[in-house]
RNA sequence: GGAGAGGUGGCAGAGUGGUCGAUUGCAUCGGUCUUGAAAACCGACGGCUCCGCGAGGGGCCCGUGAGUUCGAAUCUCACCCUCUCCGCCA
């Protein structure tokens, strides 16, 4: 959510930044809310205030034994008004709330301008795609080929018990997707500071409005039925980032690192026949994910920070990637920059998403009323959040089985994993 | 699932219809004292929001939402959450 005040008080700016993300904002619906706010709330508060002044009234003529009757006379006609004036106020101020929340971030100044994927800078590469002296398999091919009679990487019983886009997988290359999520949270969490946590894989409306999937992006996610409003989470992010929700965080304890693993639900809406194949896009899939809380002032080189936490693993695994920075139109609803990872696929021969940094900057924060405070501060203000996937595994699990393939179909295990599978060398 | 207790400011904990947004303690901040620190003493100290250039003046918030009332932290109803005991269970 954008700062009311702003959209109060420089709506055409906001206006013209949005712009670039192809957003256009009904400045004009917006003004016209504004314009009746502040009318229908001024009477209603005078209202207020006059009942107060009565009911103050009141009670001190019933302490001194006075007759309270024309006192209450006097009260008869306002109660009807209140209820109408706070009653039409709610109304409005609902309505606005709405209208805000379906607002996306600003763009930083430093986001480049563009429409799509096609518009986005890449920032640099790292490592050099390995020439291939024999015909390159896919990961499909490589996890079917393990043991064709009993799949490493399964799809059919994947399907038999869910429909397309998920996945079963058995022996080393089950053990080598574990092995992948143990690797990367013990590096975050060795080497870069972060904090691992276990969070709920179910969360309610209010946690997913919190980081901005609702109330827009309701058709992206798996809803259960039943009493209980839950969903399934598309992210860690959406639980991991929450936990600061209506928190007043102790500036002490800024920068906030958390590292946690979990598994991803998705409904792929609207990717109907895009990457139908392979691990590349499941409805259900794990991921290692940051999460940052800092202070305003840090949020900006916090993301390249954490960028290159993401990085560190790709170089780790020795898997060829580029930093690309979205265009202002592919960045992500709540994302004021972002830098997206990806990774070689030799079989597509292309770099493919492993990985999105994001800096929300107070957007997540304000709906989530998440603030921090020191003594010297008099009020508590927004932090400032972000995220990155620090990987997406399914995803690695591809780059590795492409990358390290061999001419049999086996696949190296790349020196940096083995002590994550008991020295295994190789797979398959 | 059954029975009971409870949700109040950063924390602890008073307050059961009326000048209560809330006594008090701890914590925090400023000051006095001190070579420095501690202790002691003095003072400050919730959040959100509206109108106003400002001085300032309003409104809302005691788990959430409805209701009763001239007036609700206090009464009623529903829901959420926490704790204790019993049952069941990984």
């Amino acid at each position: 959510m954008l700062d009311p005040k702003l959209l109060r008080s420089d709506l055409e700016l906001v206006a013209r930044q949005l712009g670039r993300r192809g957003y256009t904002l009904d400045t004009a619906g917006l003004a016209a809310l504004e314009e009746q706010r502040k009318e229908i709330q001024t009477r209603a508060q005078n209202l207020q205030a006059e009942r107060n002044a009565r009911a103050k009234a009141v009670g001190q003529a019933k302490a001194k034994g006075e007759d309270i009757a024309p006192l209450l006379a006097q009260s008869e006609a306002l109660g009807a008004q209140l209820t109408q004036a706070e009653a039409e106020l709610n109304a409005l101020q609902s309505r606005i709330e709405h209208a805000h929340l379906q607002i996306p971030n600003i763009p930083d100044d430093s986001v480049p301008d563009g429409q799509s994927d096609a518009d986005n800078v890449e920032v640099r590469r790292w490592g050099t795609p390995r020439q291939f002296d024999f015909p390159v398999r896919d990961h499909v091919a490589l996890g079917e080929g393990f043991n064709p009679a009993n799949a490493a990487l399964d799809f059919e019983r994947a399907a038999k018990l869910s429909g397309a886009r998920f996945s079963v997988m058995r022996g080393q290359l089950a053990r080598m997707h574990r092995a992948l999520i143990q690797f990367m949270l013990d590096t975050h969490t060795g080497e870069h500071g972060y904090q691992e946590v276990y969070v709920p894989y179910l969360v309610g409306p209010q946690a997913l409005r919190g980081t901005g999937q609702l109330p827009k992006f309701e058709e992206d996610l798996f809803k259960l039925r039943g009493e209980r409003e839950l969903y399934l989470i598309p992210t860690a992010e959406v639980p991991v980032t929450n936990l600061v929700t209506d928190e007043i965080v102790d500036a002490a304890q800024l920068p906030i690192r958390w590292a946690c693993h979990t598994p991803c639900f998705r409904s792929e809406a609207g990717s109907h026949g895009r990457d139908i194949r392979g691990l590349i896009r499941q409805h259900q899939f794990e991921k290692v994910e940051m999460v940052q809380l800092v202070k305003p002032e840090d949020s900006m080189a916090a993301l390249e920070e954490l960028t290159g936490h993401a990085e560190k693993i790709l170089q780790k695994l020795g898997l060829p990637y580029r930093v690309v920075a979205l265009c202002a139109g592919d960045m992500g609803f709540s994302s004021c920059k972002t830098y997206d990872i990806e990774v070689w696929v030799p079989s597509q021969e292309t770099y493919r998403e492993i990985s999105s940094c994001s800096n929300f900057r107070d957007f997540q924060a304000r709906r989530m009323q998440a603030r921090y405070k020191d003594a010297q501060m008099k009020k508590p203000e927004l932090l400032h959040t972000l995220n990155g996937s620090g990987l997406a595994v399914g995803r690695t699990l591809v780059a590795i089985l492409e990358n390290y393939q061999n001419a049999d179909g086996t696949v190296t295990v790349p020196e940096a994993l083995r002590p994550w599978m008991g020295g295994l060398t190789c797979i398959g």
